[in-house]
DNA sequence: AACATCTGCACAATCGATGCAGCAAGTAGA
DNA sequence: TCTACTTGCTGCATCGATTGTGCAGATGTT
């Protein structure tokens, strides 16, 4: 209810100590001794700034000084498991610095994604690191042009360091694992393993691909065109492209890798106007992982990266010396089901 | 590879276009009719500076204008459905006025909580968002010495407007669903419902419980202590609460108000170990939506809360005039079951 | 022609913090 | 006593953009 007052500032503390500005300004800050202030001088002033509620205009010290002390961070989404998992470790290891973290979202688009860079770079920000960036170069151009240092993040760029999860290895994985229980169940595969969701020109789905590709070849099953489905990562396409899989088979699929759990929701979608036992003789695995969909009533196959190991390794890059145009992995993890059909719910970890 | 030049400023642009500094400013801006600057003068200043790449520096707008176009927004976490779907909101209504979100969370630590206030009004933001506060008077109180315009979203403040979910409502009518669906299955209750999850200290739990209480007391069935398992919200606790609660009843208790997601997964943890007959005499809902659980292979009654609706709202109190301390709610909504026991799949809705 | 008005722009102060250069007073060494 | 340092602090310019004030020159008015 009081009438607020203007905020305190270096030179209201330094009508108040008798001080001079630059000493206010030395004695609040880490140099003081360099600048041979008298350590009584340091205690009065700092006395003075706590009764006054005084902080430091960031603007101020960030216009002389070039740098903000905020670090930014692109993301495509904050609504999403994986992409937020990041920001919740990109947060924490940005505050263990000191650094404030702002974390912004591009949607997956180019232009919003350009938009938010100039931004950022407006605001001076130390650092920034791009989380499935859709325009490396663009983003690096913009970088070098500001003297920004900056790292990819999921997707690689050509003009930065980058780090990278290990998607071939993890699909990799993650196919083996869907032939084998399809080989243990002893059924002959009636059909194929259908790839479905995402977008085979973004760099993470392409690598996976490719690994669901390898497998199936090397286990002398090469890959037909129709067998992947990349429709997306939103749900109702993949409850559409599902639905017409199921009507052209006839039946479920004998293995599906869903590449998303959003597009793992828009099949469950499809999946849940069907009979339980209609999923005995499917394998399915899911790139990415949620606790929930672990614990449905037929084994789910997941994959689960690393996000905070990404974000480790990022800052890992950025801070060091040479800044060099390394590609870093990070492996994925193999999430066995938790759930199978005849105990639905009894846990085999 | 090209050694980064300096960023331009309005004097490169000024020196470039035989212009002022205060020209180029006026002419980069909007208020150029105001200052009376040639039409002409206005082209050829802003092609130069598109030419030079040039961007404002917004620590020196910032501190020139005492506003920094940055507004803030504190979440307790960024890893959890609900504040990333407030994120995401916050975001795109931030970006639609031209203002930079910057997003932080607080980890519910009530001085993680002021040390970001600070922070944030260091950096001059505009407006500030505290979504879950820990200590809403000490919020104000910070402020208001720094005459900065703040909301409190899903748990009020008495110092400032506040938007919240309305707890009370969503969980009054999650409990009566469960009561009938007790009712309709034509079982007798064996037992009591139980409320799992969540801390009574914080206010979106004490006002379920609240409701929690008031159904169930008018249904006569007046509630016990020990029917309240305010758990926390990790997942670890309610796993051993729910087990430790089986062991004294010797079943699945005959009804679960489960008042998070966490706390669900944790639920799911133990329910795992039982057979699917032991869900048939129990009914269980959850406080918070997840597609996923809406899939698993028992019913379950969820709510889902309007984490756009709150933001909207917040953003209408705090751009309103005057700046009234008024308490809003916004409605959650109730999901019904996606599944059922007899056809596990298959939607009701 | 004398005066008023308008147009288009430049000047200079300002926001708050920082850091270099320098100055007075004190101490030490010769 | 005189130079040579050291200590403790102040003054001033600076970062880049904004904005109130002012000033020529052009145009209009009587």
């Amino acid at each position: 209810m009081t009438r607020a007052t203007r905020k305190s500032t270096i030179y209201d503390i330094a009508r108040l100590s008798g001080a001079s500005p630059s000493t206010v300004s030395a004695a609040l800050g880490e140099n003081w001794r360099k600048r041979r202030i008298a350590e009584a001088t340091v205690e009065t002033i700092r006395r003075i700034a706590t009764e006054q509620g005084y902080s430091t205009n960031m603007q101020a010290r960030g216009l002389r000084k070039a740098r903000s002390g905020l670090v930014g961070m692109v993301i495509p989404l904050h609504d999403n498991r994986f992409f937020s998992s990041m920001s919740q470790s990109f947060e924490a290891l940005a505050r263990d610095r000191g650094q404030v973290p702002v974390i912004a979202s591009s949607m997956r688009d180019p232009t919003e994604e350009r938009r938010i860079v100039e931004t950022l770079i407006s605001y001076a920000v130390d650092y920034l690191f791009i989380a499935g960036a859709t325009d490396p170069e663009a983003v690096t151009a913009m970088c070098r042009a500001a003297d920004l240092r900056h790292v990819f993040v999921d997707l690689p760029g050509r003009g930065a360091p980058s780090v990278v999860s290990d998607n071939y290895k993890g699909a990799y994985d993650l196919t083996q694992r869907l032939l084998a229980d399809r080989t243990i169940s002893g059924q002959t595969p009636r059909d194929r393993i259908y790839f479905i969701g995402g977008d085979d020109t973004d760099y993470a789905s392409a690598c996976r691909i490719a690994a669901f590709r390898d497998v199936l070849a090397n286990a002398g099953q090469p890959v037909l065109p129709e067998q992947i489905i990349a429709c997306g990562y939103a749900p109702r396409s993949a409850t559409r492209e599902i639905a017409a899989l199921c009507d052209r088979l006839g039946s479920l699929p004998s293995g599906m890798f869903v590449n998303s759990l959003t597009a793992f929701e828009g099949v469950l979608g499809h999946l849940s106007s069907l009979p339980l036992e209609a999923f005995r003789s499917s394998v399915i695995g899911c790139y990415d992982y949620d606790p929930f969909a672990a614990y449905l009533q037929f084994p789910v196959h997941m994959v689960r990266q690393d996000a905070h190991g990404l974000i480790r390794e990022a800052y890992r890059m950025i801070e060091e010396d040479p800044y060099d145009l390394v590609l870093t992995m990070v492996e994925p993890e193999q999430i066995a089901p938790r759930t199978y059909y005849d105990s639905p719910f009894s846990d085999r970890g």
